[in-house]
DNA sequence: TGCGATTATATCGTATGCGATCTATCTACC
DNA sequence: GGTAGATAGATCGCATACGATATAATCGCA
């Protein structure tokens, strides 16, 4: 059993994540910004101050991937890095100014999207939550 | 307007596709293949002897990533490449006999895949038709 | 027919992802 | 209170992705 290329789920996913990556990169270029960079700020938007642990957990991503990319958000200015001073292990990433002030910036963003996806919102609602269950799945799996 | 990230469609798609790879992870481990090379190797198991250019159309990649990869595959013994006589700006790929041997041991992957989704096929056919669409219109966009 | 434009790959630089491993710190339990 | 084990980040190596650019071969058209 081989299945061709068009048929298989994971060729979907796999297409359309780098699609949705090329409609973004516009749009965080003119604001100096990764991808995976955006998702960060997008989570410290929502509640400054949180540890790197906090952080990959919600973006998905662990320290080996989240410490160089913070490193290069912290040269930009966008963010500072400090250890807990009550956990040492920890370190604790903090927005800037110039990191909170982008939050602004980006408001358009989702909008610019969602127009480019052609899809009305309720589709691409139920859309989401289908591949977020398809998700679920296969992390537990 | 900055909608939380599980909220976010491109999110779930980020996060759906590295989940996806992590699945196929160990799958593809005892192949010796990591995934966009099994991409393409799928490509090739279809139908063989193709260009760069024609392999990165179905597999939407480009020269800057498939020439590398290809060339990895080339020393791992998968494929061979080769100037194509008519038209020499052209390179040709082709299946190894180790190369066309590995589509029988990939043979049960799909349907681990399948197993693992947690879902019906006829569920994840419908659920990938959709993100193909979506993908669509993002690239025509 | 010759030469600029086009096409097919290749190369380079930067930024992810991620498995494996290292280090510093903290916690539990004796 | 001291040490084994657990925890949080950091580091390393390798393989993508991809924009920008380079190079070689082919094509189109005056």
């Amino acid at each position: 059993m081989t299945l061709p290329l068009p048929d298989m789920i994971c060729f979907a996913l796999y297409s359309a994540t780098h699609a949705m990556q090329h409609v973004y990169k516009p749009l965080l270029d003119d604001l100096g910004l990764t991808y995976p960079q955006y998702l960060v700020l997008t989570v410290l938007w929502a509640q400054d101050s949180q540890t790197v642990g906090a952080l990959g957990r919600q973006v998905q991503l662990e320290s080996n991937t989240l410490t160089p990319l913070l490193k290069r958000m912290e040269e930009r200015g966008l963010v500072t890095r400090a250890r807990d001073g009550r956990d040492e292990r920890q370190v604790r990433i903090t927005l800037t100014d110039a990191g909170e002030a982008l939050k602004q910036r980006a408001a358009h963003i989702p909008a610019c999207v969602l127009e480019k996806s052609g899809l009305a919102v309720d589709d691409l609602t139920r859309l989401r939550d289908q591949i977020t269950t398809l998700r679920d799945h296969l992390r537990n799996a």
